[in-house]
DNA sequence: TCTGGGGTCCTAGGACCC
DNA sequence: TCTGGGGTCCTAGGACCC
């Protein structure tokens, strides 16, 4: 039996988020920005028919903004998370195989799920354009790769229906429409391999579908090799439908203003090492070492320039919150130079285990373990139900003023008990 | 004035061991 | 005077993704 895997992506998600609670907004250009407002992140069809590009700054759009009416919003994490769960056990429900790819994306295995999958993929559109509100398009074929590559088919060609299934073509119609596209637009082809594929005389997919694999684990790596039997209809990769432990854990932000401070960085770098902290802890790990890294506005170009890291390996895997804090500290005081405009600061967490796996020696104090892990479970237990932050360590400080910018968000109407949305009597 | 944040995988090269 | 070769582990950096 062939193998049908579908790709569901949710259409412009963040502008979708927030037209839920802004009908009025249907059919206007809309953009969702980074934080700080920094950049586009998510920008509606009439936005993008506009010609603004992705990623591109807020600040040199205002002017094209202005004169066509553009609606711009800051980002609203706890909104755009809380409805992607909601899409993502709606999918659940259509495949007992899923994986859950990203905050709008997810696989679906269909393969002998006995209808036309086409059909089947509307039923999917249709349910979560009811029950949720948010538009999806779907692609189905028998490997990731190519679902990728229909999802990308069905959301160009409004006149498909928000569906397109490379199963249902025969092989001459799915090559006439591999040369039509650009190479650059396979999933794990990025813009170094499209230089370098463009200079092999590789341009469309079809001529890298037509590509010996060899050829291209010689000159690139398994990697791409894969990629080309994906193309071919050999699946390679498989659905996860276990979500795994994150390896590493970052907490980074650009600043809302720069600043030379010691201490407002040492601020913001026990701000982020508390959040990776609650981060590791909720996932039941350990970490054995946190990385600090501050920096400079690299795109000042005429500003003096500094950026540094440094990993701070710990004596013993911990998840306690003040040993992470301590550790950043110290490795931030090593690496700060005054003088310096900084505009971002982070911590990683790296060489995460298991909680279970923690190594005991024989010179463990396991009271002082005991006790650590009973107040970080208060901790989270508190910020959980009270709110995030009710409960933290004094180094975080109370006035932020390098804090974000978060100037047009709007409100959390689903998580937030005062910010509920209601409707008018 | 103003340019995001959080991940994964792969490879190369160095350290170390026998 | 003369100084191998192979394996493993770790880390940094590149490329990519959303």
């Amino acid at each position: 039996m062939k193998r049908a895997i579908a790709l569901v992506d949710c259409n412009n998600f963040f502008v979708s988020c927030e037209r839920l609670f802004r009908p009025d907004l249907e059919g206007k250009p809309v953009v969702v920005l980074s934080n700080n407002d920094g950049c586009v992140v998510s920008r509606s069809q009439e936005v993008k028919d506009l010609g603004m590009k992705m990623a591109v700054p807020w600040y040199q759009m205002k002017d094209m903004a202005r004169r066509h009416g553009i609606v711009a919003f800051s980002s609203n994490y706890e909104l755009y998370a809380d409805l992607s769960n909601r899409v993502m056990s709606l999918l659940a429900q259509f495949s007992p195989e899923q994986e859950v790819y990203s905050i709008d994306e997810s696989f679906l295995d269909l393969t002998g799920i006995p209808a036309d999958h086409t059909q089947y993929a509307q039923r999917i559109r249709e349910t979560l354009r009811r029950c949720i509100g948010i538009p999806v398009c779907v692609g189905v074929a028998p490997s990731k790769t190519l679902a990728k590559l229909a999802n990308h088919v069905a959301k160009k060609n409004p006149h498909l229906g928000g569906v397109c299934d490379f199963n249902a073509l025969t092989e001459k119609e799915l090559d006439d429409l591999f040369a039509a596209i650009n190479v650059r637009e396979v999933w794990g082809v990025g813009r170094r391999s499209t230089d370098r594929l463009n200079e092999m005389g590789i341009r469309s997919v079809l001529d890298l579908k037509r590509t010996p694999a060899k050829r291209l684990r010689d000159e690139f790596s398994v990697v791409q090799e894969r990629i080309v039997e994906e193309l071919n209809g050999v699946a390679c990769l498989e659905l996860d439908d276990v979500v795994p432990d994150k390896q590493q854990i970052i907490c980074s932000r650009s600043f809302g203003t720069l600043t030379s401070l010691l201490s407002d960085l040492e601020q913001a770098v026990v701000a982020y090492a508390t959040r990776a902290a609650e981060k590791l802890r909720q996932q039941h790990s350990l970490t054995g070492g946190i990385q600090v890294y501050i920096r400079t506005n690299p795109h000042k170009e005429r500003d003096a320039q500094y950026q540094q890291a440094v990993l701070m390996p710990l004596p013993e895997p911990t998840d306690d919150t003040r040993l992470l804090c301590h550790a950043a500290l110290h490795g931030l005081r090593r690496i700060y130079r005054a003088g310096y405009a900084y505009q971002k600061a982070g911590v990683m967490l790296t060489g995460i285990i298991p909680a279970s796996a923690r190594p005991q020696t024989l010179f463990d104090d396991v009271e002082a373990q005991q006790k650590s892990h009973a107040l970080m479970r208060t901790l989270d237990r508190i910020n959980r139900s009270m709110g995030s932050g009710t409960v933290r360590l004094l180094g975080e400080g109370c006035d932020t003023s390098w804090a974000m910018r978060r100037d047009h968000r709007t409100k959390r109407y689903t998580t937030e008990w005062a910010e509920l949305a209601v409707c008018p009597a």
